[in-house]
DNA sequence: ACAAGTGTACTAATTGATATAGTACACTAA
DNA sequence: TTAGTGTACTATATCAATTAGTACACTTGT
């Protein structure tokens, strides 16, 4: 499981999101594979279950996860899933290129970078 | 001059900052060179000159620029300053890269990202 | 000396996003 | 029935960012 950095700035909504992309990405979570309740998540994080319940809300409407009223959530394992997954690091990645843009780094500076990166 | 995007979420401050950086780092302005006042710069942006005023702030508290009461703020002479704003840049788009990859995006993926973010 | 322009320092109010608090309802499974 | 699940809703709290307004100290040119 994640951790989530309450002094980040981050949204906490936004790092339990991204928290379970990656766990799928990485194939630590797989399709069918159930989520921990809302409450539960809540209070494992000792964050509000709301909180929590905006994160599956959002994983749920990108296709990530599914839940069912009674039973739980569920990673999903629909093809479009992992396509939502590569969009949402793009999305990401491209956040990350705009900042350093932003601060005049080149287009060749940011490709020898993510060379640099490969090891 | 650089613009502002009041549409994107990121603090107006925080673009101000960063665009100052950016001209010195292309060299657009140089040591010495004088930047506008906060007051014109604020009514050219349409903004509160508090704002540009906490903006010059920041970069004065960066070694970027250094202000004199009564005369105005100009670029710093110290290059290591913005030099080291660069590199932590770097740094943080090195650990995009990193997440990036870690999702299972390559090399060439990455690249073409790079191309596609413009301005 | 004066006036205009400069940076600086406050307090106050506003806005929007985020998170919390509390309650309630519908559903599932044992 | 009971406990656990997702879901919905209103209200409140918090914080960062911004705006608004005022005031003061300083420099420069006249």
């Amino acid at each position: 499981m994640f951790q989530l950095d309450l002094k980040s700035g981050v949204p906490i909504c936004d790092q339990i999101v991204n928290g379970f992309i990656k766990l799928k990405a990485l194939g630590v979570l797989k399709g069918g594979d159930q989520l921990p309740s809302v409450r539960a998540l809540a209070s494992k994080f000792s964050v509000n279950p709301n909180t929590v319940q905006k994160s599956y809300a959002i994983l749920e409407s990108e296709g990530i996860i599914y839940s069912v009223k009674g039973k739980g959530s569920f990673v999903s394992d629909d093809e479009n899933a992992s396509k939502a997954i590569i969009e949402s690091a793009k999305a990401e990645f491209k956040a990350a290129i705009k900042n350093a843009k932003a601060l005049g780094l080149s287009d060749e500076d940011l490709s020898s970078l993510i060379k640099e990166v490969e090891k």
